[in-house]
DNA sequence: TAAATACATCAACAATTCTTGATGGAGATG
DNA sequence: CATCTCCATCAAGAATTGTTGATGTATTTA
């Protein structure tokens, strides 16, 4: 198995983009307590509303994210099936660095 | 405990930023079987030399490999604590994912 | 010591990503 | 319908990141 397992690279490396900004983790981060509403988001964290738009947008297009319209809010939370597809790669990773043999005939 | 445990926001970023490109999983990938030269990496992956090498700065800087010079050649090789480290902050996401209640008064 | 090999680093340019302020659309409210 | 609220989207510029070819450095070999 891959560390993209079936994905391809592209897919795989835009999941790890969206979780490679402090804003963008800030948002989880948040999200981990429960669904927030854009505004409530805005508010915690202290973001301009169209900057907070657009990382939202990020996440949720890399799959980490879901959406839900309920009156004139949208509501955000966490995606498990995307973050899920994130766990695998890394432990994939991760179980070969624990077992990768450490050196190897090389060159010459 | 938060999803960046301890480490502040921009090291956990920097973390997933070094698995946010296509070349830098593939180089990952190959090094899952153990570790490599620079010169195998080069002619195994078709990278110019300079590339390579910028991206195997990236997954250095950010914690993610270890080299060892032997010779002339450099051996780079995954480095199982960084990667760790990351599969801590997802596997944290991941187990909110699952827990995080669907609804929450907002808003009005 | 001189030349060759393996790789890092630099500088310049290209490409991508992020930020900000303005505009637009959907739904609620009067 | 007119207006307000909540949020998405767009356009322009700033910042960051990636690529390429040239140069530098450590190590081995002649």
């Amino acid at each position: 198995m891959t560390i993209h397992a079936g994905r391809d690279l592209a897919r795989t490396a835009r999941i790890f983009h969206a979780l490679s900004d402090a804003t963008r983790l800030r948002v989880l981060e948040m999200l981990r307590r429960g669904e927030r509403c854009v505004c409530e988001l805005t508010e915690a964290l202290d973001l301009g509303q169209s900057r907070l738009s657009f990382h939202l947008k990020t996440l949720k297009d890399a799959g980490l994210l879901r959406d839900r319209r309920e009156g004139r809010w949208i509501h955000y939370s966490l995606d498990a099936e995307g973050i899920a597809q994130a766990e695998e790669s890394i432990g994939e990773l991760a179980r070969s660095a624990a077992t990768a043999p450490r050196s190897k005939a090389c060159c010459d």
